[in-house]
RNA sequence: GUGUUCGUAGCUCAGCUGGAUAGAGCAACGGCCUUCUAAGCCGUGGGUCGGGGGUUCGAAUCCCUUCGAGCACGCCA
């Protein structure tokens, strides 16, 4: 179905048209001055330019031409030249009871079919999550879920890391800790063991351990670098090893990923890209594109207009090993071959935009990714803590997501505990949900560019612009609409009338906002449109709300038309905050 | 140094493809629970939109400049 600023704009179009003027003026937008009117149209001051009349003369027009038209209650002009416009109940009814029939609520799918490569999460194999990756986690979803609802295909992947240096970290560390492992036997033939030599738990303190020891021996961190090498090359042993890496770390992973509600549909990481790293390297020094630059190879991205240097893109280091340039790079072949996606997308943080940039560059240069394709970079801002800087522990240390998690869940049942009279299970159950949209509104209603103060205390508040407050609107709907049941009536019988009080019409215009708030949160990759939005809704519900005695209203066909009214909102709710991952209890 | 992002109320943030009186939440203060969940609703106070120029009928928004902060800048990822 049409947006409802299109239907009134096609209106004051055609009255731009019909006085002569060139319709493009009537476009109409929302008002900024809600207490004056619904719409405005400012298109009379830019047409007064073209045609030399005053503007006010040309609003005036357009008003008395628009005034019997039954879409508007009533169209002013007012100087210099603005049309304020207010819808008739009759229209608004008529809209947004066909919303209400929509599956979508009126948001419309894209009319070309595209598929769409997600690349969010990057977590590193081997390390705990922690606060730090719940940003690409939570955008990332957020994005896969409207992308998907707008009619994308849409594919997601994990994209771990899982081949750098690290990866020689922790096989030196466990050398060093196990050197009897038949892994690390360059004689041995056989078989290696399917049980992994370590568990996850020794797996999250290895790579720490290793990384600090590399920082302070130099000899130490000189094996690490030739075991990356190896590793690379494919040592049996050491590949032995990599793959009891992924696997004890993966299933801890997709635990972890699950209680966010984030999931991913392929597990791919940057070792999957090995295979395509020798062909890509011959062929990008055959056509000439990669040479050697201080024993390096390297592909130069420059660009004409370019305001400042842009460094080439690194293709292999000087010992030979592989960067995240080029994983970066042989994940686009595959990604190409298997998958031919027209656009992929990066949820990663900001800092690293030059290397995208190389990247991205690096791949249409050399024929990797075709011209027509798009390459996007969704970069995110860092979660700081309430001193401005980067997000810590009390103690100083990173703070594992569980750990997060779990001290919010034990605050918010303890709330409903206070609040309720509801079982234990039921209450865990509820904080659980409250507290994940707590954690995940807190987030995506930032800008995701944007750094931001990741503050505990305002999240476990729950007061005004939370998560937990769009759960509560939805909540108390859901109380009256199964009160509204228990009196054995059928909501699916209830029909909306033209609304009678201010804030039942406002509740009906916050409802016809739902599309161009979903519109534009694709067209920009922009969650937090969508939490501005349901913000808004939620608080002209609640406005109704107060104001309204619905169970206690006498005239049945009126009292019909406010739970349809509730119903439609409460679907609009529901399927926003399930754009931006996270759903509703029953009652909390 | 170069580039880049940003600077809006005491705090945290919207608004930025130019429109009328710059909006929320928190914090402060004052009201509203015998009636559908007070995690709510209503109200009060609080701003030279970092400073200065410019473009325009009109600028928080666009351009220039200046001050301040964050971030990035070939062999970590």
């Amino acid at each position: 179905m049409n947006k409802i600023l299109d239907v009134i704009s096609e209106e004051v179009q055609k009255a731009f048209e019909k006085k002569g003027y060139d319709p493009k003026y009537g476009k109409v937008g929302l008002s900024n001055r809600p207490d004056l009117c619904e719409y405005q149209c400012n298109g009379a001051m830019a047409c007064a330019k073209v045609y030399k009349k005053a503007p006010f003369m040309i609003s005036d027009e357009i008003a008395e031409e628009l005034n019997s038209n039954t879409m508007f209650e009533s169209v002013v002009s007012v100087k210099p030249g603005f049309l304020n416009i207010k819808l008739s109940g009759a229209f608004l009814n008529d809209y947004v009871t066909k919303m209400g029939e929509d599956s979508k609520y009126g948001v419309s799918e894209v009319e070309e079919d595209r598929t769409v490569m997600l690349d969010f999460g990057g977590p590193n194999v081997a390390k705990p999550l922690h606060v730090g990756h719940l940003r690409s986690a939570i955008i990332g979803e957020s994005v896969k879920r409207i992308l998907r609802f707008k009619g994308d295909k849409v594919i997601g992947d994990v994209h771990l890391g899982d081949w750098g240096l690290q990866m020689g970290l922790i096989i030196t560390e466990l050398k060093s800790r196990k050197p009897e492992l038949v892994y690390f036997d360059d004689s041995y033939m056989g078989e290696y063991p399917t049980e992994a030599p370590f568990t996850i738990a020794e797996l999250e303190e290895i790579y720490p351990t290793a990384s600090a020891k590399s920082k302070e021996d130099v000899s130490y961190k000189e094996e690490a670098l030739k075991a990356t090498v190896e590793v690379q090359k494919g040592k049996p042993g050491y590949r032995a090893l990599l793959n009891h890496i992924l696997n004890v770390s993966v299933t801890d992973l997709k635990k972890n990923y699950e209680n966010l509600g984030v999931s991913f549909d392929l597990w791919k990481g940057e070792s999957d890209a090995d295979p395509y790293i020798p062909d890509m390297v011959k062929k990008m020094r055959d056509e000439g594109f990669a040479y050697e630059s201080d024993g390096a190879l390297v592909v130069d991205v420059k660009e004409e207009s370019d305001t400042k240097e842009i460094p080439p893109c690194m293709i292999l280091k000087s010992d030979g090993a592989a960067l995240y340039d080029t994983t970066d790079l042989a994940t686009l072949i595959w990604r190409m071959n298997d998958y031919n996606p027209d656009e992929v997308i990066y949820v990663v943080d900001k800092r690293q935009e030059l290397h995208f940039i190389q990247v991205f560059r690096c791949a249409k240069k050399t024929g990797i990714v075709p011209a027509d394709k798009k390459l996007t970079f969704l970069g995110f801002g860092t979660m700081n803590g309430k001193d401005g800087k980067p997000f810590k522990t009390r103690e100083g240390g990173v703070m594992r997501l569980e750990h997060l998690l779990t001290s919010i869940n034990e605050e918010m049942a303890a709330k409903i505990a206070d609040n309720n009279t509801m079982s234990k299970d039921e209450a865990e159950k509820t904080a659980k949900i409250v507290a994940l949209a707590a954690i995940k509104y807190g987030d995506l209603s930032n800008q995701a560019s944007k750094d931001y103060v990741f503050d505990i205390d305002r999240f476990t508040s729950f007061e005004g612009n939370t998560g937990p407050y769009i759960l509560y609107t939805i909540v108390r709907i859901k109380s009256i609409l199964a009160k509204y049941k228990e009196s054995g009536k059928n909501i699916a019988n209830c029909k909306l009338l033209a609304p009678k009080k201010d804030s039942e019409k406002e509740l009906m215009l916050a409802l016809t906002k739902y599309a161009p708030a979903i519109d534009s949160a694709y067209e920009e990759l922009a969650p937090h449109k969508i939490c501005a939005y349901i913000y808004e809704l939620s608080n002209a519900l609640n406005h109704f709300y107060h104001e309204t005695k619905i169970m206690g209203e006498e005239d049945a066909d009126r009292q019909a038309s406010y739970v349809k009214l509730l119903d439609i909102t409460r679907g609009v709710l529901e399927q926003a905050i399930d754009l931006l991952g996270f759903e509703a209890p029953e009652r909390m």
